[in-house]
DNA sequence: CTCGATTGTCTAGCAGTGCTAGGATCAGGT
DNA sequence: ACCTGATCCTAGCACTGCTAGACAATCGAG
């Protein structure tokens, strides 16, 4: 028995690791950098052995964005959590996310780049990713205004953060006017 | 003199052939499926050929993101010119957006998701993106608000659309709602 | 304590990718 | 008819994700 809990044991201790190396390489190289070969190399072990931890890629960079939702969801209730206004509340909200794209972006680009196998917007949909949603609802849902589910208006809003993320991050946009962007959705979208 | 010229219009064909068949591919099977390879094959040619054309698949994709920018354009100016009020004229913009990107997949990722070599955003900014960035902001200057530089107006609503278009197309939100998304945006951000 | 079975891991390899060097082939001008 | 130069293709490089099969280490039973 206890042997078969070791190894148990040390087979989830290994998982973290391919995940955590592959989210330090990701956001050290961008995931284009992140290969089987290399990631192997770095855990000191052979390919195949990602192979008995996930499927594949795809499996990997579905864990790396799990753990980033979770996270996400942290920082979000971290910036709202310090503010009473409800509309200062979703500024910071606006701030937190955008903050959280552009300095985490292997973690973004898991979550709602890249194709992790994850589904969304589901009753099968993982929890973290179910969680971070609901942290841009706690917040927004006091702005969305009469008449308007917040659900709805949670992705519309959403939607906007994640273009100017997006657009940002892929010199669409210049970074200049970043905060002077926010403070105009803000001001447009929520009602106080 | 007239071989020559017999021998550039081949050319020129041939780089037209390349740059439509590439997009015919991405569209029918993404991107993924368009390797040098079979590109190649489609055209009758051997895989070298295609780089005497163009360094690599990089400016492939950038030569249909600019044929597509052009199109885009003028199916957003289409749109527009059948409408009266600066409000309807908005919204006829918003869905013609949207509907190109869901429409036209392959096109919209090798302009806003790929990277196609391409600047944005800088002096040096080829003129079809140019022009389609000028075809969002002639509808959307007219609703910008007091003392909102159009320019800046532009780009937040820009971003909230390219956000519901990627969204939506990764499934990431449902498509049942698009409609009442796009009412919402508009509602809010333009100022009649 | 030894022996077979099981588990775990690695080496080697597959089919595919973008891209390129070098040789063959064909057309043009003389 | 010849030489020259452009044009194109074959073959190959180093890489990708992924897997079959050999090998070794470990375990439980006698």
């Amino acid at each position: 028995m206890s042997t078969q809990e070791r190894k148990q044991r040390e087979q989830a201790v290994r998982e973290r690791l391919i995940v955590a190396t592959a989210r330090e390489l990701a956001e050290q190289q961008g995931w284009d950098a992140v290969t089987t070969r290399r990631l192997a190399e770095r855990i000191e072990y052979s390919q195949p052995v990602l192979y008995s931890h996930f499927r594949g890629k795809r499996e990997i960079i579905g864990a790396v964005a799990l753990q980033g939702a979770t996270e996400m969801a942290a920082a979000m209730r971290a910036a709202t959590s310090a503010e009473d206004d409800p509309r200062a509340r979703v500024t910071a909200l606006a701030r937190a996310y955008l903050d959280f794209a552009a300095h985490h972006h292997a973690v973004y680009d898991a979550l709602f780049q890249l194709d992790g196998g994850l589904t969304y917007a589901q009753e099968d949909t993982p929890e973290p990713l179910k969680d971070a949603f609901a942290a841009l609802m706690e917040s927004l849902s006091e702005v969305a205004g009469d008449g308007v589910d917040p659900g709805l208006f949670t992705e519309v809003f959403w939607a906007s953060l994640h273009g100017l993320a997006t657009l940002t991050r892929a010199g669409r946009l210049l970074p200049e006017h970043a905060e002077v962007r926010v403070r105009l959705l803000v001001d447009r979208l929520a009602i106080a």
